[in-house]
DNA sequence: ATGAAAGCGCTAACAT
DNA sequence: ATGTTAGCGCTTTCAT
């Protein structure tokens, strides 16, 4: 049978009061009974019933993280690297984590995530994008919430984000240390910040190298950075431009498709075509040839995440932070110095 | 503020037990009171506290779902549709779901997942193999349990389990129709069982064909059934039989492990070479050819397993029940009818 | 430094 | 059919 604190202080020979003391250290307690307490405790296995410790403290002990259904199913294990991360801190923080998935396409109508609607969780974790109607009917409950991977339109809450920027720089300047000019930047769904902040780096780069931006390099109109869409765009951006010789590829989904395709039609990479992702999800190791890629710290952008929303809990007070993770350079052989042709 | 059974009461003119007797239907109450309460109920945006309806009742409302780092972060989305499975029902029933992932290699200084050590979950679902000696800890807290897609060593607790065997057999059978004999099985990690009924199944529709099972077409010898293996699996089985007309991989990340080899080295599929996988992942229709495979309905398993739970949780005694869910045979075009060279 | 006791929100046995 | 109340396991104020 389960044992409480009652058998705990039978056990020591002290009240309850004073196991409480002990267990949340939140009075002075003679280090002699302090260490009787805590032998009973380990000899009665006794772990304090977290239904009890919620109800008294008015918390749940449980943080919500909310994410679409295709983030959550997507090939690349981006977002559930992420969550893993949050799991990891959540363990050190002593919360439990309620994941649910929602439909991309949510509307008015939909009910909210049922952890929201019977006050199950004192936080909430936003990963990816998510629909804006969502945003505003979740933060009407006034919980802390955190986001990562992407800005809401109301600027309400702490967020991690990628240096998305920093990274299409990155990439972009690689590309152009490799002696390429003729570089193509595929990308979608232009509207989430993160995507679009790789073009603006890709841009910022090719400026810095005086190197003239061409927008028929430039393709983004798919609607999400999938396999597909990878191999679709490269299709028809070559259809038109022959003279490519690298493509940086908004992340690495899209860039699997397009070496799909280049591998399906006789370019030989990076002889032929060097070719640069974003995120660095596992897959990339499989591909012949390895990709070259930018480094997201998935896991650890969701351990920032868990410790910023754990610090709003605490504080009561929401600090409007802004993490920036740091991005890397993971060079690997898709890509390769400019050959005359 | 958040309004109590307290306040519904108030609101309805009533007493806080026949509040809890409305919501819980446990007790007759007439219509018109009930209506009244309900009423209240709704107009206050009352939710009955978790944590209150836990601690009175024992229970903590939550199921645990334990599964490998490796299964839970593999690209295929195959263990993580199911957990969506399980969520989706988990819904319906009033359950959270805590989700946890563990080390494969997980030992015996380790410790369990900490909603165990906590008492915070009122059941388990486990999905995928796992290590024998978490099965052996996990199972002396004797806690209702229910195996997905594994069978521990130890018969103590509800399967839901793929039918394998029969998916083998129509893998196999459609490539004998199709006229093929000389048909290779790639496998891996041949002690789980869901992989070696697949070789059973193969072996077993050849017999049935009066087709000769010879072993220099059975690769099983790789450690985990991933698209690295299945690409090495066919390289070295093509490096001795050049006269293979067709493969059955024990899943879809071998068979596209498969496929890419195939691609890379200009055999023709399904020309030169039919492949059939299993498991109907995502990913199978993004590749080129689209795959044919043995589709797995991994979202129904999810919710199979959690009323399988729910049922034991609320019955109190461990049905020992197995359900075998069905499989199908998905066409697309990486099969076809032999062609004689 | 420690203990007694109230009370968190709810269920269910018992009373009416 | 409905109300009264003890008690689930814990925290915390107030005494000692």
């Amino acid at each position: 049978m389960k044992s409480t604190i009652k058998d705990v202080a039978k056990e020591a020979g002290v009240s309850i009061a004073t196991v409480s003391f002990v267990i949340n250290n939140s009075k002075h307690i003679s280090s002699e009974t302090k260490n009787r307490v805590l032998k009973a405790i380990k000899s009665l296995n006794y772990h304090p019933s977290k239904s009890a410790v919620n109800l008294v403290s008015g918390k749940t002990g449980n943080i919500g993280f909310i994410l679409t259904d295709d983030h959550f199913l997507r090939t690349e294990p981006f977002y559930t690297s992420i969550f893993l991360g949050t799991e990891f801190e959540a363990r050190n923080a002593g919360y439990y984590i309620l994941l649910t998935s929602i439909n991309p396409d949510f509307n008015k109508n939909d009910p909210l995530p049922r952890f929201i609607l019977n006050n199950s969780v004192d936080g909430i974790i936003v990963a990816g994008k998510i629909p804006a109607n969502l945003i505003d009917r979740i933060s009407s409950y006034n919980l802390p919430t955190v986001y990562i991977d992407y800005i809401p339109t109301k600027n309400c809450c702490p967020l991690v984000l990628i240096d998305n920027l920093q990274g299409g720089l990155m990439a972009t300047n690689h590309l152009i240390e490799l002696g390429h000019t003729n570089i193509a930047f595929i990308g979608a769904d232009i509207e989430h910040p993160s995507l679009s902040d790789r073009l603006k780096g890709y841009k910022q780069a090719l400026e810095n190298a005086k190197i003239q931006i061409k927008n028929n390099l430039i393709v983004t109109n798919s609607k999400y950075p999938d396999r597909v869409s990878g191999y679709n765009s490269i299709k028809s951006l070559l259809s038109k431009n022959k003279n490519v010789t690298a493509v940086f590829a908004c992340n690495d989904a899209m860039a699997i498709g397009v070496l799909n395709y280049l591998n399906d039609n006789d370019y030989k990479v990076p002889k032929d075509i060097s070719l640069i992702g974003f995120d660095d999800v596992e897959a990339d190791l499989m591909l012949n040839p390895p990709l070259t890629t930018i480094r997201v710290p998935k896991i650890e952008m969701g351990i920032e995440a868990m410790k910023l929303l754990v610090n709003t809990l605490k504080n009561k007070k929401s600090l409007l932070n802004k993490i920036l993770v740091p991005v890397e350079l993971i060079e690997r052989e898709s890509t390769s110095t400019i050959r005359k042709k």
